[in-house]
DNA sequence: AATGAATGAGACTTCATTCAT
DNA sequence: AATGAATGAAGTCTCATTCAT
């Protein structure tokens, strides 16, 4: 990692990406160990810098934590964006919502710890919850290239209740009960609404 | 807390209930300052008890989260389940999973917090992951006493991710905006599924 | 080990060996962790007792380790008498010394260990030089059944450091020069004494 | 225990020594409390340091006292060799060796308590044993600069067993004693080696 | 500008002992 | 006579932060 001259010891002031190493790091440690599990030794050691940086760098923990789950946050956002955008018509957009589902979002362990992470510091303290809200709006802006905005209400909850229910059910929806369900909520081909039944 | 007349030491015996209430001041600590910020000390304060009697009733900190969590998600099941069965029939099914949105779910600030820290240990660990999924399984079988399988399915994730939205989100769906999502996925009287519109 | 009539439970009052028990456990406890390690919890499991049963049978740890320290050296000393009076002469005498040094007395890791505890304990703690006093006393009493008190005191010293040597030092003496030793010390067929020799 | 001026808080990064005080302060607490009193806080109170200071230094008790052994072992072993190298000749070094015994080796309650503690940490972890046996390595080859190896392996286990008994029994061997059990041992004048005597 | 050394607070846990039964 | 429940003290260790450089 050093930047490839002749330096011998440690480099020292050649490491302008120092800040951006740490906020990485950060969200490593912190998909690994939780926040809970979170120190400034950890990500000091995660990002290979010294401790002393960490407080240099950062007005403290708080401070790291908001910027790390800002930049997660935005790159999230910023697939959901790129998927609605790359999507030629409505029924592209339905496969790309139900691709959403069941690989984008929580493809990976880290991307559904760090959400969840990230939802339950919005939960506590209204500061995090800037950063949900904006996230929300970019995905439900992005969903209304496709649908209106009642539809795309609905669809964005679904979206995010399918993607949980994945992850967390010991019996999660399959696929195609992703796709049935995401075709009931924008209409079109698929199992018709329930017709009304009676309570037995 | 003793009786207050002359006892000079504190009571011995004399609270049985004691390990329950080392329960439910965990989950306190917990919906104050998240698990992250839960300390041994902090529930025995809460509690009122020793600090010795945590690692004397609990096998550590994990233990005792399991068994706060795992209390907790019981009564919120059960508070659930009571809902679907109180209503008598389809009509009053749907108003009562509105009200859960609107209302009940995340009535309280506490819940909010409890839930997504609950979500936030399941999806890191897999040993959290048998109450999620326990709580799920037992949702679902309460829609069902008046939806379809399929329906309840999807009605279920809605009703996770518009609880979610209404808590996380800066602009979230007013009580109408439910009582449609809730109709177009169950069927009946609201508006009709989205006529195929094209991409612009 | 209950007394195998059908008590279901577990046997109250039919315990008499109860604090032989104990005791036997405590050596074990030390053999493995060291005094430092032992604590009234680790030997109340060992010997599968209620913790209770520590101080009840004790006046605390001290009371304990006397005791059982006084039984370790009363049998190490047992053994030592035995074989010096199974020995029928003086040759005899002599191999069974060598074979104490090389097989008996630290024969297995658990006499090693305490009996270094034991002696840790008597140079700090006077109390405990009774229990290796006695013992070194009973040695040299059994020794002189074969040689004369000059000799024996000679002997007594070199099998005690000849132990320690072949239990601590990486390049132990081999059996040998364990005989060659003490035959030196003995007088007798073996190496004569060294002659003088001049200080380089 | 700063200089006593007006300084407020306390000197930061005066005290580069620290490291050093810190050991010394444990041989002192060990041989005063034996390992099993030995803590951080005992040692840290010692050596008058914050506690924070003890794992800011050491990998926990178990490295600091590797270390402090280290050193004890080291001093004792450099005692040892200065005597064989001031002795000019054998005598002299027969002299040296009473001496040793009699006086140096257990001179005082600090060096017998200490020795028996890395004694009884060598018995039980064979890491400890590097510290013994590189210890006795180096008696030896101070030893052969006088006596040949034969007679420097048996003169070895002499003196540890005859320094032990000094310490450990009531009946300790008298200063002369030692010089005949010495001198038998490396031949000379002195008691000739016991005539064979018949068992009784 | 940046950092290694250092520390006090507080984390979890184990412990010997006490007390009501 | 004997014990399980309970506790306050003390154990080791980690941490965020400060300070001199």
């Amino acid at each position: 990692m050093p930047d490839g001259d002749g330096a011998p010891r440690r480099a020292r002031r050649a490491d302008p990406a120092r800040r951006d190493r740490i906020i990485d790091a950060c969200l490593a440690v912190v998909a690994e160990h939780g926040v809970a599990g979170t120190s400034h030794r950890r990500v000091a050691a995660a990002a290979d810098v010294p401790l002393g940086s960490m407080t240099y760098h950062f007005d403290g923990m708080e401070d790291l934590l908001r910027e790390a789950f800002g930049r997660f946050a935005e790159q999230f956002a910023a697939t959901f964006e790129r998927r609605m955008v790359e999507a030629a018509d409505r029924d592209a957009a339905v496969d790309a919502v139900v691709r959403l589902i069941t690989h984008d979002v929580f493809g990976t362990s880290r991307d559904l710890v760090l959400t969840h992470e990230l939802y339950t510091l919005a939960a506590r303290e209204p500061a995090y919850r800037t950063l949900t809200s904006t996230w929300m709006r970019r995905s439900r802006a992005a969903l209304e290239r496709h649908f209106d905005p009642t539809t795309t209400r609905i669809l964005d909850a679904l979206i995010e209740g399918m993607t949980i229910h994945r992850a967390l059910d010991s019996k999660p929806p399959v696929d195609t009960d992703v796709r049935d369900a995401v075709l009931r909520v924008v209409g079109g081909p698929g199992p018709a609404p329930a017709p009304p039944r009676t309570t037995p």
